[in-house]
DNA sequence: TTAAATGCAAAGGGTTTGCACCGGA
DNA sequence: TCCGGTGCAAACCCTTTGCATTTAA
């Protein structure tokens, strides 16, 4: 797979990178921090949004040619129960990992050029109040991932897909 | 609000049930009616939304427990060609495929009780504008899915995970 | 030291493909 | 009859699991 998702340099120190304080936070709990570990979190902090396992796999094994799958699930469950990382089961089946879910947040995905961008909840606001209003329906928002054609994408032609 | 509504070419008020005219398209472009075909148009005709390739073959088995995986994943391939469902690969990889794709609509999903819902473009209108302007972000509409919980799950307790 | 983690290999589920036979037009 | 379809089995990709070994604490 290629694509180096480049999405908006995402410079917002807001929280103090909370990777920072995973080791103590390990050992806390009578677990260890490993250079396996380490290559992990190491891509996951340099993730921006949503990846599934074996694109983390992939650049684990970037980072780090002696990767083994195994070990990369097992450390994203033990993250998850950390609170690290969210796994959204779409309605699809597969899994997809969400770094980070601090600040409520959807996702943008460009279907031309793979990029992917946050997705607020003040822009999403008006779909939210929407379907709650009409139906009822609370969206979990850091689940929604919007579909389309960036403006990049759009700019540099109106092609489709073939 | 100029509407990027088209309305395709012909056959809409031809057939309400496009499935009827479905042998005689195949037929018509040398290719055959089969039993094993009926059985999985039979299902996908009582389809709502979209289903993976899975959920697809579970069902056919109900109807004719000699089905084949094999060939239901190759007639899918030749409803697609025909326009008649399409598939949606997330970001997350895994594909899943929405049947007649005739008014432009999303799903709300809810993560509860797994229910699936059509969300049409009126509802999701809001949203769309506002990347629009914002962003410049062009929507696909039927490719997007917005988690939540639906109006049943959140009277009936605010559990988070079923 | 000691139990958590790792690595390997094999198992599992979903989807795809090659090939001989079957059967709709 | 003919060529598109089917069924079977094997191949693949992604993810999980068992077990012996390594290694952080």
């Amino acid at each position: 797979m290629s694509g180096t998702l480049r999405a908006m340099p995402s410079q917002q120190t807001a929280a103090p990178n909370p990777w920072e304080s995973l080791p103590d936070e390990l050992r806390a709990r009578g677990m260890r921090w490993t250079p396996q570990r380490r290559t992990l979190i190491d891509v996951l902090s340099r993730a921006d949004g949503h990846l599934t396992g074996a694109e983390l796999v992939d650049r684990c094994r970037d980072a780090d040619p002696t990767t083994t799958p195994s070990t990369v699930y097992r450390t994203l469950d033990v993250l998850e129960d950390l609170g690290l990382i969210r796994h959204a089961h779409g309605p699809a089946g597969r899994e997809e990992f969400h770094v980070l879910p601090t600040t409520d947040h959807g996702h943008l995905h460009c279907s031309s050029c793979g990029g992917s961008w946050e997705l607020d909840a003040s822009e999403a606001a008006g779909l939210v109040r929407e379907l709650h209003r009409g139906r009822g329906f609370q969206v979990s928002l850091s689940h929604v991932t919007v579909v389309g054609r960036c403006a990049d994408c759009v700019a540099s032609g109106p092609r489709q897909r073939a």
